[in-house]
DNA sequence: AAAAAAC
């Protein structure tokens, strides 16, 4: 066990993490700071949610001298999100040594940016778009930079960013240090550190720590058809204090937040064709839990840190199983527990298997939750609102009344009438969620087509808009 | 086939 007093930090980075309630360190902490703080490079396997930020963070933070001018660390993420929330981790943890992160991506006035990187920050978190923009612009100068961080570098790659990083991480001076973190090591990630790294220290976190024994994992087979009405019913039985539901595209993330909202919940949708203004403001209210219920693309599924979520829903079940586990892994944070329930179709039974098999945990079969269940549910939550306001007192100015009442009628007849008033009754507004057209279960479905020739058709299939941005790319390598 | 990311 290894706590922060015994790294011997700058008492003020000592300071900031006990402010934020950190006084051990988890196990990648351990393994991971003595050797960030060295100052040689590191490649961190890890999953999300192991407290992979700070292990990154503190280094960057304990290095980085609050009284020079340029930036002195960069950290490059996949999403927007994850940048932001890097950056406010940065920011806590760099309070009491007056070390400022400015969060740097898309989406967002680059003109305000320009002028928050006017007061000059120490550090940067970004995504690769808006980063290499900045570096084009000069906005961002690299002389100063002694580090760099990559956060899931794995992911980076899946989304295509390998190019941009490269570009990055070429612009910075060859002194320097790099950390990075990846979930798995594909082949181009190795070649990417032989690249751009000095000697690298491998550490892993071992895999037993890497399962998620918090999470308790549940799945339900159900027709497309009926997916929405049992997702109510399922949120009327399990009333999550704050849940996360997963859809397959945009499309059905709007529909689905749109259908939860008729029927009377506090839901908002967030995916990548929102305004980066509207996403920001989604995240934050989510986050003070002024909305209970987040219904999300895979934009969500990684990194993000929400404390608190309990449940997590996976209305379609993810295509790629490593996005399983990292939709889940938003729930079951900071040793509290979660439930994940997955909804599958009968013919993705196949598919559900396979993802269990990577993850070597059983989902437990759930069975249909009945209407009747949903309305004791409500009943029990009016029951439990009942109780905490007893506990929470301020019902005194009513107790005039309640004696009014009580010469009328007995007290389980006006108790009986109070928790009907309290019940959310049923709703059954009709909502329509479009087809999810693909399929998982379907033999020659497309990932792994057999016979040559076929397989080139794929880069065209995507359309206007896979070729434009293909086009994007192509021409930003001429450049 | 979908999602993410620069204007």
């Amino acid at each position: 066990m290894t706590t922060f007093q015994e790294l011997g930090l700058d008492p003020q980075v000592t300071r900031s993490l006990s402010d934020m309630g950190f006084e051990e360190a988890t196990p990648i902490q351990a393994e991971a700071l003595p050797v960030g703080l060295s100052g040689s490079d590191l490649i961190g396997q890890a999953q999300t949610g192991t407290g992979k930020t700070a292990a990154f963070g503190i280094p960057l933070i304990e290095k980085a001298d609050p009284t020079l001018g340029g930036i002195q660390g960069i950290v490059i993420t996949p999403t927007r999100e994850l940048a932001v929330q890097v950056a406010e981790e940065l920011n806590k943890i760099g309070q009491h040594k007056g070390i400022r992160t400015l969060p740097v991506y898309g989406g967002q006035d680059i003109e305000r940016q320009i002028r928050s990187l006017k007061k000059r920050p120490h550090l940067i978190a970004g995504t690769p778009g808006r980063l290499l923009d900045h570096l084009r612009r000069r906005t961002i100068r690299t002389d100063h930079v002694a580090i760099t961080v990559l956060d899931e570098a794995d992911e980076m790659l899946n989304m295509g960013f390998i190019e941009d990083i490269e570009a990055i991480l070429g612009q910075f001076p060859e002194e320097r240090q790099t950390l990075l973190f990846s979930a798995t090591m594909p082949e181009q990630i190795r070649r990417l550190a032989g690249r751009f790294m000095t000697n690298p220290q491998t550490i892993r976190v071992k895999a037993k720590e890497m399962t998620m024994p918090r999470i308790r994992q549940q799945f339900l087979e159900v027709p497309q058809r009926h997916k929405f009405d049992i997702l109510c019913r399922l949120l009327d039985i399990q009333s999550p204090e704050l849940a996360i539901i997963f859809g397959r595209t945009k499309k059905r993330v709007d529909e689905l937040s749109e259908g939860l909202n008729k029927r009377g919940y506090s839901a908002e949708g967030i995916h990548g064709d929102l305004t980066q203004a509207r996403r920001d403001t989604v995240m934050r209210q989510f986050r003070e839990g002024m909305i209970d219920v987040l219904v999300a693309t895979d934009v969500a599924a990684r990194g993000l840190d929400i404390s608190g979520v309990t449940h997590v829903y996976n209305f379609d079940i993810p295509q790629d199983p490593e996005s399983y586990v990292h939709r889940i892994g938003r729930t079951g944070r900071a040793g509290n527990d979660g439930l994940a329930i997955t909804f599958i179709t009968s013919r993705e039974i196949g598919h559900l298997r396979t993802i269990e098999r990577l993850t070597k945990k059983r989902m437990e079969r759930l069975p249909i939750p009945s209407m009747d269940a949903a309305i004791e549910g409500q009943q029990r939550l009016a029951m439990d609102k009942l109780n905490k306001l007893i506990k929470e007192g301020g019902y005194q100015p009513y107790k005039t009344l309640a004696e009014e009442l009580l010469e009328e009628s007995d007290s389980v007849t006006l108790l009986s009438a109070a928790l009907k008033l309290l019940t959310k009754e049923p709703d059954t507004t009709p909502v329509r969620i479009s087809e999810d057209s693909p399929s998982f279960g379907k033999k020659g479905g497309g990932r792994f087509r057999k016979g040559g020739g076929g397989g080139h058709n794929r880069h065209r299939s995507g359309g206007g808009s896979g070729g434009h941005s293909g086009n994007r790319r192509r021409q930003h390598r001429h450049n």
